[in-house]
DNA sequence: TTGTATAATTGTACCGGTACAATTATACTA
DNA sequence: TAGTATAATTGTACCGGTACAATTATACAA
């Protein structure tokens, strides 16, 4: 782990222990750099790294602040989108329809950039967040990056198990969302009527050398799906 | 404006001038850096500047990439979120129905951390892309920091009012999202159907010094809001 | 041709420094 | 007391440097 993470993961446990509310003051920028024993640049990248996660916020002249916002019932609509492999103190599980290894049709072939008659994983999942039905999801996996999954992997998370297992590291992902009305089949998973409202969520995760490996379909149940999104901005 | 935002700016300019596609390598570090005579952290803080907004991607013993993801549709969540003043090539256009002075209930108080004896302003839009409904919003504006608004103010965009002529700065803001169904009053204002599908957002905007100024709620067309959102993670 | 060492390329981590602008505290003035 | 000039505090912009890891190109061997 490279050092200024590492930092960085350090304060903001350190918040999290000492139950810092929005607007407490952290050590200055001096004390912070002794106190970790690293130079100025590197416990500036931390903060930085902090700063866009939305942990905190810097004020010139003033000081470092904490930033937390107040509304417990709302995931980041990040963290349940493979960025991080917890939801803090939520349980995610998830009742796996199908792992199997089929042609792609063409939207999925262009949304992955491959052709259609390359070879991709078909994951189907239900998942629940503390026992409630939470979404339906339909991914591809590009099986010349991901040669092989089962049941057991599918289960756990994928995300982690390819960047352990496999070595390789994701780097960004393009999200499309829409809002619409519950198919028949979706209404069954998620234990809804059809023409129930829903939130539909397409990403395209790519590698970190920018080829795309997953292009995931997720329905969400509209009552059980609240994301809270912190932006830092404008950015010019 | 600063010497890295100025350069960023250069390079989404040229990358637009050109219309490089995905993929399409930039100059290496050494040229950039001559080429706009700055140093070697000032042209890498503006690459990071571009990366966080989308535009491209670094790799480390390759090379720096265009970032580009092809849904014509789809509009950026973030600068349909006050966050650039413009929508690219599209019109953006609104109803006022209302801009008054009032005291804020229990709920816009709490997310706006003042009194409910403290003035607001409230604003009520009704916002149109390309001629096409939109949105509808309620927004509520600390009067103690924005001093006054009217109609014309209202009808054009507010954040480039307020860090204009009131030379404030904007600093990061909190979005919280759930999908439901609408209300007669909302489905009127759309044109749609009560009970129909739609989007809510509710957004709480900071000042850099974390003070919140804005809380807003919007309603969205379903059939018109289509949104992407880039990300750059996992963060840690 | 195919695989494998080796070298060149290229962005990133980390260091340390100066100058400065925004904020806050202090001292002064009316 | 209240306002105002002044000084201290504090984060950010920008500079330049070394070391290194990931990628890509090259040379060599089988």
């Amino acid at each position: 782990m490279l050092k200024y993470q590492q930092v960085a993961a350090e304060i903001e446990q350190y918040i999290n222990q000492k139950d810092l509310k929005q607007g407490d003051k952290l050590p200055v920028l001096e004390q912070l750099m002794s106190q970790y024993a690293v130079s100025k640049s590197t416990i500036t990248k931390a903060l930085e790294l902090l700063e866009r996660k939305g942990v905190i916020f810097q004020l010139r002249g003033s000081g470092i602040f904490v930033r937390r916002h107040n509304r417990p019932g709302y995931m980041s609509l990040f963290s349940t989108q493979g960025f991080k492999s917890n939801l803090g103190d939520r349980a995610l599980t998830s009742d796996v329809l199908d792992v199997s290894v089929t042609k792609p049709h063409t939207t999925v072939a262009q949304n992955l950039g491959i052709d259609v008659t390359d070879d991709v994983y078909r994951v189907e999942r239900v998942r629940f967040v503390d026992g409630e039905v939470f979404c339906y999801e339909e991914s591809y996996y590009v099986k010349a990056i991901v040669p092989y999954l089962n049941r057991e992997i599918v289960a756990d998370s994928i995300f982690d198990y390819v960047q352990g297992a496999l070595g390789v590291t994701i780097g960004f992902s393009d999200m499309y969302m829409q809002v619409g009305r519950l198919t028949a089949t979706e209404a069954g998973y998620l234990g809804l009527q059809t023409d129930d409202p829903t939130l539909r969520i397409e990403t395209i995760f790519h590698l970190s050398n920018g080829k795309p490996f997953d292009y995931s379909r997720i329905t969400y149940h509209f009552e059980h799906s609240q994301f809270v999104v912190q932006a830092n901005g404008p950015f010019m």
